[in-house]
DNA sequence: TAGATTGTTAATCGATTAACAATC
DNA sequence: TAGATTGTTAATCGATTAACAATC
């Protein structure tokens, strides 16, 4: 059976669902209508029933969603249902940053490593996590099974590190440096371009301005 | 005159073009057409045309277009052309390293304080701005002409923050925690949201993983 | 049952791509 | 001038919204 594909847009929607699914859990709200789960997030509610019936119907006519079903199904939709090994290069401030981010932790994003090439970090720990130097890096991805690399290095490095990560069988990297990484299709690469966001405020901010 | 509103789409990709356009300049190339900056970066040549004439006409039919000449009239469309006075709240992991990127003060985004609710940080620098305890709040925004506060505190904290920063006069609010800020229209939000780009990243993990 | 709300089809709207005349 | 490539209009494609029959 051909199965469509579901668009980007709608990917990009979906941790915006849980999310505010995940609110709702919190304070125990046990149903929401599209039509009320739209006035929250600022949608339609057509849109809402349209994205969420690309992988499946939810809900219940007359009655509308059940949170905690909708968001544990979301849940696996993005890939929640399991534990992802993550590793980190480059233990500089954004790169701790994101090792002590303890959240990511209980979503099963499992710091496993953190890399970096300066011999001063040699030996602290982040989290517990003692920070490797990169001549340790093939033989610790070798003998773990690492997911995620994110990449939290300088621009002039990234390139040539994405590329060896490839080499060394890594399939998915969460690039921080502000460069696209060109790599393999098979590769999956998520980008946080940190500068791309401020400049975005910045044109906002200068066309306000204007007006 | 009315001037047509440009798309949400079109100023996502602006900090793209602007990205490839210094990376040509840093390698001394004086020319590109639209079809070959298409190549590069994987668009086509028809869409970077479009996107640019909605700003002006840059190129030059049989030529292409200027590299330093684009450069600096997107420089001016993202608003790059003057000084953004930036205030950090919460000097966390996140925080710090939102302060120590150097790469932000050289585009024009000035760092002016770092404000955080823990006595123990109070008179710690980055990058030697002090970090100042949130008392200090208003008093600094008031004194200084302050264009944005990056928002790195806690997700439980960020509703009210935000608010506050809005009635101290904040127009544009950089939020990097993980909950949408629902603030008046005129105040601009730009959200960075970490764990949201992680968990796009592990629904394309496990969609390749399906096949 | 009557009311509410979904799932889904159809209509609209917007964004991308193709094509080509204008022009450097 | 001839060739190249833009700026721009028209065609296509995709995404969003509206509408409503199905159904809980």
């Amino acid at each position: 059976m051909y199965k469509k594909e579901i668009s980007k847009a709608v990917i990009n929607r979906l941790p915006r669902y849980y999310r505010y699914l995940s609110d709702l859990l919190e304070k125990d709200v046990v149903r929401i209508s599209s039509k009320e789960l739209s006035e929250r997030m600022n949608v339609t509610a057509s849109q809402i029933r349209q994205d969420l019936n690309n992988f499946g119907g939810f809900g219940q006519q007359g009655y509308g969603y059940n949170v905690e079903y909708l968001h544990s199904e979301i849940a696996k939709i993005l890939g929640l249902d399991r534990i992802y090994n993550l590793i980190i290069i480059g233990a500089g401030n954004l790169g701790q940053a994101l090792a002590n981010y303890a959240d990511f932790e209980r979503r099963g994003f499992h710091v496993s490593g953190i890399f970096d090439v300066n011999p001063r970090l040699k030996g602290l720990s982040i989290r517990g996590i003692e920070i490797m130097m990169m001549e340790e890096l093939e033989s610790f991805v070798k003998e773990n099974s690492i997911d995620i690399a994110a990449i939290t290095v300088p621009k002039s490095k990234a390139p040539q590190l994405a590329q060896e990560l490839v080499n060394m069988g890594i399939k998915a990297i969460w690039n921080f440096a502000p460069t696209d990484l060109h790599l393999p299709k098979e590769v999956t690469v998520e980008n946080v371009h940190l500068s791309d966001s401020l400049m975005k405020l910045s044109y906002r901010i200068s066309e306000r301005d204007k007006a």
